[in-house]
Parts: structure tokens; sequence; C-alpha cells
DNA sequence: ATCGGGTAAATTTTT
DNA sequence: TTTACCCGAT
């Protein structure tokens, strides 16, 4: 493994100490050296733009300029008229990504971006690819993209058909084996033989073998096809190959530390020059490209003889293919090894760390100016991940100023966790810092309830970021299953999605009988229905449904040839009575399902007809734009990855939770590495306040458990951080003569109060200050002074405590001026966003108690509740 | 066929 | 503590 842990040298010459604002008196006179897109763009930055011959890889650091680079890159091709836009392959992972960059590029070139075919997703790029060769993959050009659920249920029906017990081997293992099968490039051939053994006594393979013939017969295919199958037609038509490798003449990746092996594999094939390997009349092709100034760098020659054969013999011990070898083109790779955080979902470090051996003579560039963070912060992260070794190295530098130190505290328990970061939070809102730049990042999502909870009593808002995807939603993947037996009436996994939902009286036995009639007779489940309604087999109730809702795709599937395809949408949402399911439901999310309904009726106007709508789908439909107001972020460090924030809040650094227990002993050193590499980007994403936190105790899945300060505290730089109070501990602490009546009042009103986390840190408070227990606190104490001597420092706890008391007397008369006046009385049936209908049970003040019909009791704030 | 209760299991999740 | 899934009762 290489290892380059030299810095890179940076000139002591001089660099506007802020990303380009444009106008710097350096940035001008760069200005008159190239064209104006390189203004303000600095030497390393540059260099990533301008080096386009050959492989080059940008290890562009956090907040670094990474996308900057990308898309400047992508104008400077296309301004050099090194390429047309429909010459340059540009993938990214995430949708996101993916706009992102077509947005910046169209500011950058004004709006000839539309003409950028090929710049998305892996996936989408691979779909479509696969949908123009889909007969070569045994599939038609139409074919389905199945999602998880889809293929779980697949999977549930072949391991019922195998007669394997899907308890003690769930669906769901098996969809993760093939995954990952998948992810690493391998066919159901190549998988070794010992792990396809591993799943239900040795019937791993041969089930991924039959998964496989399935998909072919209906259609469809999973995600992980969208890349191997393209693979695969590209080692089996090298023509086909050929035409690709001809037509990229650039290849930009992003985030090139998050690829799988099967994605790697894509990218080598496509990235290489068409050779003399498979066509004779290619070399003039070559030759000429070369005379134009397009051909390669002149560091090819000195190419590894047998660049292949290493790597893919590492990474693909089963497969006997070698690829055809020949020169490397033009890939730029831009990524970070040190943002690495997917590992456990197929993603090899690897390739990025044996980038120069993978593309010989390729050219390393570091960026490592980073535009976004203070000085402390950045010390901090920077020492954080120099205790992994796997890296390849970079030193993070920021000409800003340093700013506020990286703060740590400890809590007694959770919640009180949770409390003091509301408070500072509040605090920080005080300052007039706004919501919308202030981020609570978890290791785990669980851990976001207790946030949840608390900022719904404060009333502060909030909002979750991740969770389910768009398309990933019930009530979405229910209507675009309704379009899919309508577009394709071979579709069973979706006709069964939908047989009966809404409810229609065709439960498991109707279904299983359709299933015995479509399978002697070899013909989809739709058509099954249609023929079994004709018979009596059927009792009377559940065959006059069963022939209504074949009646009724037949109506829909005639109405689609002089209809909108979003009028059809609406048709048959509002006909078969699914919107009606909804209206009719109670429960908090109903509307919210029925507006994702009405916004996926929208967004189907950005497309042709039901078939493209269909097509792109699954592959483009991501979570919902935020809402524009100002409110806290809450999510998980792995979807963190990319935003930043002004203010940073970083809970739950314990031992087993952070590092997570699981990965340690899954994954052994690596997963420390790789979860060390999450600290890093969580660190990172903070702008001028990064605050971390750990509890003593932790309830995890409803008992309390005592746990460890996180060994990523001692690996923090001492003089970047401070210890300081927990917040949350010494408002009900009784410091500052306020304490005793909040505290009454708190307890009147939570029932947090009383768990036996909180009885115990009460008992504990009685002898200690604010809440410490006397330093036998897990020994976190002593190693903190060996890296700090702040501890709560004097300035700090003062201010804090002048600021407080009246602070929170102003949120309590706030509060209180907008609900004493009693709004609601007792057994009032109300609603509320989050939890949806219930009625009220308890008033206190503008505070009300109410047991929800879903979610249980709960104490919420009146002025987030309405009557219903 | 559907509802309700009881029980086991429980990170992270770009497509 | 919650949630998802299975089984038994209606």
């Amino acid at each position: 493994m290489i290892r380059m842990t030299e810095p890179s040298k940076i000139t002591s010459q001089s660099v506007p100490d802020h990303q380009p604002a444009a106008g710097g008196i350096a940035a001008r006179a760069r200005a008159s050296v190239g064209p104006k897109y390189l203004s303000g763009l600095n030497p390393e930055q540059r260099e990533a733009v301008e080096t386009l011959d050959g492989p080059v890889l940008v290890l562009a650091g956090a907040g670094t300029g990474k996308t900057r680079v990308l898309t400047t890159r992508i104008a400077h091709i296309l301004s050099q008229g090194r390429a047309r836009p429909g010459e340059i392959l540009s993938v990214t992972f995430t949708n996101k990504a993916a706009r992102e960059m077509k947005h910046r590029l169209g500011q950058m070139l004004g709006h000839a971006v539309e003409g950028m075919p090929w710049l998305g997703t892996f996936h989408s790029i691979g779909g479509r690819i696969l949908r123009t060769h889909a007969e070569l993959a045994q599939l038609k050009s139409n074919f389905t993209v199945l999602d998880v659920d889809d293929q779980v249920r697949l999977l549930k029906q072949l391991l019922q058909a195998e007669n394997i017990d899907d308890k003690r081997w769930p669906a769901r293992m098996l969809a993760g084996l093939i995954d990952g099968w998948k992810n690493r490039g391998l066919m159901p051939s190549q998988v070794p033989s010992g792990e396809a053994a591993m799943f239900a006594n040795g019937k791993g393979g041969k089930l991924y073998t039959s998964y496989q013939e399935r998909l072919k017969i209906l259609n469809a295919a999973d995600f992980g096809d969208l890349l191997l199958e393209n693979i695969r037609i590209f080692r089996e038509h090298p023509d086909i190959l050929r035409q690709y490798q001809q037509r990229f003449k650039f290849i930009l990746v992003d985030e090139y530390q998050d690829t799988n092996v099967a994605q790697y594999l894509w990218l080598r094939l496509l990235s290489q020059a068409p050779s003399s390997f498979t066509s004779p009349r290619l070399r003039g092709e070559v030759d000429l490209r070369s005379k134009s100034g397009e051909g390669d760098s002149p560091q090819t020659e000195l190419l590894d003889p047998d660049p292949l054969s290493a790597s893919e013999a590492r990474r693909d011990p089963a497969s006997g293919a070698r690829e055809p070898k020949g020169p490397t083109k033009n890939i730029c790779c831009v990524g970070d090894d040190d943002q690495s955080i997917y590992g456990w979902r197929g993603a090899e470090v690897d390739n990025i760390l044996r980038f120069d051996h993978d593309f010989p003579g390729a050219k390393v560039i570091r960026l490592e100016r980073n535009y976004r963070s203070t000085g402390h912060i950045l010390a901090a992260a920077s020492h954080l991940i120099a205790h992994n070794e796997g890296r390849l190295g970079k030193t993070l530098r920021t000409e800003d100023q340093d700013g506020e130190k990286v703060t740590v505290t400890g809590s007694w328990d959770s919640e009180e966790e949770a409390r003091g970061i509301g408070e500072e939070i509040e605090q920080l809102q005080r300052q007039g810092e706004k919501l919308n730049e202030i981020a609570i990042l978890v290791r785990a999502s669980y851990q976001m309830r207790e946030f949840e909870d608390r900022f719904v009593t404060l009333g502060l808002p909030y909002r979750v970021i991740g969770g389910p995807r768009f398309y990933e939603r019930a009530e979405i993947r229910d209507a675009l299953a309704y379009l899919r037996v309508i577009n394709s009436p071979a579709d069973d996994l979706a006709f069964e999605r939908i047989v009966n939902t809404p409810k229609r009286g065709l439960g498991d036995a109707t279904v299983q009988m359709l299933h015995d009639h479509a399978r002697k007779r070899r013909i989809p489940l739709f058509e099954a229905a249609r023929a079994v309604v004709e018979t009596d087999e059927l009792k009377p109730k559940a065959r006059g449904s069963l022939r209504d809702l074949v009646a009724q795709f037949d109506r829909w599937r005639a109405q689609r040839e002089v209809t909108a395809h979003t009028d059809l949408a609406q048709i048959v949402l509002d006909e078969s009575g699914y919107t009606e399911m909804w209206q009719k439901d109670r429960s908090a999310d109903a509307a919210g399902r029925l507006e994702n309904l009405k916004e996926l009726v929208r967004s189907m106007e950005e497309f042709e007809n039901l078939q493209g709508f269909l097509e792109h789908i699954a592959l483009v439909m991501d979570r919902d734009g935020g809402s524009e107001e100002d409110a806290v972020s809450l999510m998980t460090l792995h979807s963190a990855k990319g935003l930043e924030f002004d203010n940073v809040f970083l809970p739950g650094w314990e031992e087993g939770l952070f590092p997570s227990q699981r990965t340690l002993d899954e994954q052994g050193r690596a997963g420390l590495e790789e979860e060390r590499r999450l600290g890093h980007v969580g660190l990172t994403r903070a702008r001028r306040r990064a605050k971390i936190y750990f509890a003593t105790n932790r309830r995890i899945h409803g008992t309390w458990s005592t746990t460890i300060p996180s060994r990523f505290l001692d690996e923090l730089p001492a003089a970047n951080v401070e210890i300081t109070e927990s917040k949350g501990g010494s408002a009900w602490g009784g410091t500052g003569g306020y304490g005793a009546s909040r505290f009454d009042d708190m307890e009147a009103f939570g029932s947090s109060y009383s768990t036996p986390g909180w009885q115990r840190a009460q008992a504990n408070r009685n002898r200690g200050q604010g809440g410490r227990g006397g330093g036998s606190r897990g020994g976190f104490e002593e190693e903190a002074s060996s890296f700090s001597s702040s501890s709560s420092s004097p300035d700090f706890g003062s201010f804090s405590s002048r600021r407080r008391g009246p602070l929170t007397i102003e949120g309590e008369l706030v509060a209180k001026s907008t609900g004493t006046t009693s709004e609601f009385s007792l057994s009032d049936r109300v609603f509320h966003q989050k939890f949806g209908y219930g009625h009220v049970t308890k008033i206190d003040g503008n505070k009300l108690t109410i047991a929800f019909d879903k979610a249980g009791e709960k104490k919420v704030v009146d002025s987030f509740v309405q009557r219903a």
C-alpha cells in the first residue's frame, strides 16, 4: 500500500484568505494570466483544473473547494475545445451532487449546460447505458428498477419455493449478500464458493442465480445490476465498450473514496483508450487524436506493463477475465480518503489509496487549504484523523483566525445532554445565530428521539434530515406500483404490492392462488387474475373485487392513450380508492402522505410520458426539498457529509456508541478507522463552533447503561479543546438561586424526570456540585486535565450564569403569554404536526398533556397543536 | 380477511 | 423503549 505522508509544499506566496470572493488583488493579478473562470483558484486548485491529460487524483480535504474544482475543470475542458459536452462523462454518487454540479456549471457557462447528457450518478448513467443495450442482458429497454423492498419480496418468494425457513435465513440477509456480491462486481458464477455456501446450507449461490433469472422474467433490474450488467456487456462486447471509450474523452469522478469494486471496474473499462487490442483500425484514430492534442499524456509511456493484472487479481479473484490493456485516458477522480465512511456499504477505501497503482502515471494533487472552518476546529479535526494509519495523508490548513476552541462537555445522562444542548441552542439564538446554521450530528438515528422530544417541549423548530427518501415512502411506492402495472402488466411485484392496497378483501389466500395459476400457465399475475375471475375458484366477494380491479386497469390502460400522464396518475389514485384510504387515515403523517402524492403527480410533469417517468423515477427522485423555515437540523453523521454549518453539536461521544461497538466487532481496526473518519467528517462540518458531548449514562433500547467517554476525545489536541460544564445540568442543578423553582416546574411537567437515570443523577447531585460525582466517572476527568487546563473557565461560567437566568425567565414569559388564557380545555380534540390526533388530558399553563391516538401520551406546548 | 396482542430484535443507508 | 412481525381469535 502506498503511503504518501509528506505534506505537499505550499509556497509562501500570498493567497486570498477566503475562497474567492472574486476581487482580491491576487485574484485580479491571476485573472490576467488565464480565462476568467480560473481566477480566484488557488495554485493547487488551478493545477487540478488545468492538468487535463492522463489520470489525475485530486485529494480534496474537507472544505477545500472540491466541487469548484470539478465544475471549473469541466468548464475548462469545454472552453479549451478539448471536448464537447456529450463527450464528458462526469459521475457523482447522489442526485443532489449531480444537480449541484449542473447548477454551478450553468452559472459558470451560461445556459449551455443542458447538453451535459453524461453528468449524473453512477446508477443513472449505468441505467441509461443498460437501457440502450437491454437485450444483451435479456431485458427490454423499459425494464423496471427494483427498490430494496421489491428485492426482498422477490427473494422471499424464492426462499419459499426452495422450502427454506426464512426465519433462520431471512430474505433481507440474502439481499444484503447479493448486494455485497454485486458491489464487488461478482456475477453468480464468480462468487467464491465459500461465500456462496454460507447462506442456507450452501444454497446461497443457487439462490443468487435463480434471483437473477427471476429478474429477467420480470423484466427488472436492481440497483446493483445497473452497473454489473454494464460491466458484463462491456466485457462480452468489446465493440460496444469501444464505442463508449471513444465517446468519453474525459471522465470525472466525484467522491472517489466511496466507489465500490463494481464502480471501479466500470470506470476502469471506460477509462481506457480504445486500443489496438481489439481493433487495429482504431490505432489510427488514437494517433489522430494524439496529433490534434487530445491524446494521452506522455506519462503513459512509463506505464506499468501490466497495470490491470495485479488489481484485477486482488479485487476479482473469481474472474478469469482480463480487461484489454491499453493506455489510460483522461480520468480525474476527486475524493478524500479521510471522508470515506461508507465502507460498510461496499465502498473500497483501497480504490483511492491505490489510485496511482491502478492508474499508473497518475498525477496526485492535494487540496489542503480549507476555506470553511476556523483554526481550532481544523486543528482538532486534523489531529483526530492523524491517528489513522491507512491514509494518504493531508494536512488541512486555514488562514482564518483560530476562533473558538472545540468544546467537550460531559453530562450525567443523555437527557441532560439533550437539555444542555437545547439551552445552548437557545442561547445561540439569543446571540442572533440562525437556527439554519445549527446542526446536531448523531452517530445513530435512535439518538435523535431525545432531541426531538426536547425540542418539541421547548417549542424549538427543528428538521430531521435523512430518513426514508421520497421514493422509498410507502405511499410513493404504492402509487408507483399502480403506474407500473398500467405500464407493464408483467410487473408481478408491483401488482402484488397493490392488489390489496387499499383493502379489497384480496388477502394472502387469493394472492397465493393467483401465484399458482400464474406459475402453472407461465403467465404474469395480472393475466392470471384475468383468467381466474372467469372461473369460480374464488369466493364471490373476492372474485367480484378482483374482477373490478382487472377492469379498472384495463380502463386505465385505455385512457393512457388519450389522457396526459399526470392526469392519468391522478385518476388512478382517486378511482382506486388510494387517495381516499389516506384521507380516512387518522395518523399524523396521513396529511403529509397526501401531500407527497400530490408532489409525485406534480413531478411527473417533468417527463414526457408515463414510460419516461417510470424509467427515471427510481433513480432520480430523492428526498423532498427542505422547507425554508429557520430550524435546527438534526441528522446522522453520515448524512451530514457534504454539508456545513456555523455551529455543530456532536453528542454521544462514548465508547460503544461512537465508535460504534458493532463496527469495532465486525470490522476491527478498519472499522475503528472508519469511525474516526466519521468523527473527522463531523468536526469539519463546522465553520465556527464545534461542540462535543458525552454522557455517563445512556438509555439504549430502553435500558440504562453506564458508558465510558469515547477514545476519540483523548485523541483531540489539548491546545484546541476546552472542557466545559454541562449547562443542562446546572440549569436545574441549583446554582444561581433560580434553579429550584425551575426545577420544580420541570419536575411537575416532564415525565422524564422520574426515570432511573434521572434519579441517579439527582442522588448524585447531592454529593457534588452541578450533578458531578466526586470524580469516579470513567476516568475522563483525569485524562481531560492532561489535554486542557481550562476546565470550565471562570469567564464562561459567570457569563452563562449571568445570562441564563434572565433568558430562561424570558423564555417562560414568552411561552406563558401565548397560552395562559387556555385556548384548550380538557378532552379537546387536537391535531399535532408530528404526533397526529389526540385529546387533551391535562392542562398546565400553556403546556398540554395529550393522549395521542397513535403516538401515546406526550407533553407539548399548546402553540404546536390545533383544534381538530 | 382482518385485527389485536404477544414477542424478539435493535447502526450508519448516496442508488 | 419502540417497532416489526407472527399467530391466534373474531
